[in-house]
DNA sequence: TGAAAGTCAATATC
DNA sequence: GATATTGACTTTCA
């Protein structure tokens, strides 16, 4: 990976950025500004551990990411969203010039941080600098230096292209920092990216809950009924467990009563039908997660064991019937709905798959009598129910075999 | 070696 | 214009 160009000329990528934190030449000036961290220590919310700074201490990022005692990685990204809002700082500016790290992949940073015990070395990377950062008591005022800077050089280039006659889209276009170094002739080469339609998803999705590891026939099947490459699918698969991996990690936080975002009603899992529409390996949602697992004994590690069990119990399933259309049949149809034979696979006692996909309580097939809930507690509700179907579900499997070796827990 | 982690960058959305 | 999403890809890890 690269660390993106340097945005106006000047000595600002992230590890001159880290490196230098304790020595930059830029001068502290009193402007008001919200410090980026009062209080390095932390309070109740803030990223709590002081790190040493690597001008000091010689050392380079990743020995101080070696070295790094446990950070609050929610903690520190709220702090950084709070820091970045207040002094009107972009995601941009920021990861470029302190993280290394693109736009898209702050704002993925920044809104589903990643505990810190369940991160590499590499992903902890990014939090090192946020904590050394937030500790720089000049830090925004660096960054606002770097963002006047930027806009200097932006309106020079301005200037320059409209005495030459050229937009100034144009004169950015040539330059690396908004195109990189390719040439035209290369960007021509450059495949264009594929966007997968509702529908399309939808059956990805049906099939994810079937099985969150298809088989490279699967795969093939999958692909070809719904007209994409193999890779495509396959990368989606990728992408939908890592995604949905990650949405259980702030779920789990909350429920642990973290800082995390559930403490200010901001739960990805919970963002409507966007991200939130996770669905968890096993039929279930994401929603089910890490409050009910946590309630019921059953951790993030059993819960993707249950994956790929889950995997090969669709697999047999799949393909040991005549008189019924395949899952993928069901899949790839629409035609789930009931009276179908399809969309049974994987469900238990609770309905789930389809009617819980929205935010609305109404559109779970849990019964709705009874007191007026808030949609904290029908968020709860629906993950136990959830979780509830998967646990049956299971047990109804297991109960099936007649050896009780091959009972699936 | 396959899956997970991490990231980019195009595109969508606000 | 800034931020969020997501398909694709590379790197890391078990």
């Amino acid at each position: 990976n690269r660390i993106p160009p340097e945005p106006s000329g000047g000595r600002n990528s992230a590890e001159e950025s880290v490196n230098g934190l304790a020595g930059d030449p830029l001068a502290s000036q009193s402007s008001g500004l919200k410090p980026a961290s009062e209080d390095p220590s932390g309070g109740e919310s803030q990223p709590g551990t002081p790190l040493p700074v690597p001008g000091h201490s010689g050392l380079s990022i990743q020995e101080m990411v070696a070295m790094s005692p446990e950070l609050d990685t929610y903690a520190i990204t709220k702090k950084v969203k709070e820091v970045l809002t207040d002094n009107n700082l972009g995601q941009r500016l920021f990861g470029e010039t302190i993280l290394g790290l693109t736009q898209g992949s702050v704002s993925d940073l920044l809104a589903r941080p990643k505990p810190w015990h369940k991160l590499s070395l590499k992903g902890r990377e990014p939090f090192v600098r946020m904590q050394l950062w937030l500790q720089d008591p000049q830090s925004v005022e660096k960054l606002m230096h770097m963002k006047r800077l930027e806009k200097k050089a932006y309106m020079k280039r301005r200037l320059s292209s409209l005495s030459d006659g050229h937009s100034v889209d144009g004169a950015l276009a040539g330059s690396d920092y908004v195109q990189g170094s390719q040439s035209p002739g290369q960007q021509q080469l450059k495949k264009p990216r594929v966007v997968l339609g509702p529908e399309e998803k939808e059956a990805l999705k049906k099939a994810y809950q079937q099985k969150p590891y298809p088989s490279p026939k699967t795969i093939e099947e999958l692909a070809s009924q719904l007209n994409l490459k193999t890779s495509t699918v396959i990368n989606w698969f990728h992408n939908y467990r890592s995604r949905i991996r990650r949405e259980l990690f702030i779920e789990e936080i909350q429920a642990a009563g973290g800082v995390g975002p559930g403490s200010e009603g901001g739960s990805p899992s919970l963002r409507g039908s966007k991200s939130g529409e996770g669905d968890s390996c096993d039929g279930t949602e994401s929603e089910g997660t890490a409050e009910t697992r946590q309630g019921l004994g059953i951790g993030l590690e059993d819960h993707r064991g249950a994956c790929k069990d889950h995997d090969m119990e669709a697999e047999s399933e799949a393909g040991g019937s005549n008189s019924s259309p395949t899952q993928l049949d069901c899949v790839t149809s629409g035609l789930s709905g009931p009276g179908s034979s399809c969309g049974q696979a994987g469900l238990g006692l609770f309905s789930l798959t389809e009617a819980s996909s929205s935010s609305s309580a109404s559109s779970t097939n849990i019964p709705a009598s009874g007191p007026v809930r808030n949609p904290r507690d029908n968020n709860l509700r629906k993950k136990k129910a959830a979780n509830l179907n998967n646990i049956i579900h299971r047990l109804e499997k297991a109960a099936s075999k007649e050896d009780p070796s091959e009972w699936e827990f």
